[in-house]
DNA sequence: AAAACGGGGGC
DNA sequence: GCCCCAGTTTT
């Protein structure tokens, strides 16, 4: 894959999303919110329209903001506030014991290194990295189910695991791109590169992609 | 009606 | 490594 390849993929890309909003957690990022608050918008976000997550942000906000704050919210109110996110019992759950090991173990603060990181409770690797990258600005890559579909799919990587898929984008990818790789692909991978019937014919990368030139793809089998 | 979806945890 | 989770959207 050469370099000026991907830098016109992600132009075109960029291009494409440019009258589209950000998701929340950019949204924050972009507006120096705290690390937690970043981080817990990222966990309400999993599996849950953006929009949906971001009222349920400004719910929880105004009512805590800090771990110390909302470790006091019981399980109950917690999980009225977040509700329409889905998965807010789970979530709710989560949250909390999140806030309690920030509190014990990191004086309330997140972590701003990917051992810490993972050692919370309901942060993964995905997780992770946005955070790093979000709101450390560090140089992390975070590869979440889109972008280790569409960067196979245009066959920059050829793996099987996210983590892989990791690894051989920060082989290469230009580090310029690695905080923003994630944003730019998880919207671009909900509305054309779709898990199942991605919508190659308005794809504004297609002639860089050999996935969909073979007509009648179903699925993601790499050949 | 059934399956896909996203990510982490537990086994 | 594999399976489970929970509720909404897609097929």
């Amino acid at each position: 894959m050469e370099n000026y390849q991907i830098e016109r993929v992600i132009k075109l890309v960029e291009d494409y999303l440019k009258e589209k909003e950000d998701p929340i957690v950019t949204q924050l990022a972009d507006k120096k919110e705290s690390p937690f608050t970043i981080l817990i918008s990222a966990l309400l976000s999993a599996r849950t329209k953006d929009e949906v997550t971001q009222k349920a942000c400004e719910r929880l906000f105004a009512r805590a903001k800090k771990p110390q704050d909302i470790i006091t919210v019981s399980q109950g109110e917690l999980e009225q506030i977040i509700y329409p996110v889905g998965f807010y019992r789970t979530k709710a759950r989560h949250i909390k014991k999140l806030c309690a090991h920030l509190l014990q173990r990191f004086d309330g603060y997140v972590p701003d290194n990917l051992k810490d990181l993972l050692s919370l409770p309901g942060v993964g690797r995905k997780t992770a990295n946005l955070v790093l990258s979000l709101a450390f600005k560090k140089d992390a890559i975070c590869v979440d189910t889109h972008v280790h579909r569409i960067t196979n799919r245009l066959g920059w990587v050829k793996t099987k695991h996210p983590e892989e898929t990791e690894m051989q984008l920060m082989e290469i990818l230009p580090r310029r791109y690695w905080q923003r790789i994630n944003t730019l692909l998880v919207k671009y991978g909900q509305e054309i590169c779709r898990p199942i019937n991605p919508h190659c014919g308005a794809c504004p990368i297609q002639t860089y992609c050999r996935y969909g030139s073979t007509s009648n793809i179903k699925s993601d089998k790499t050949d």
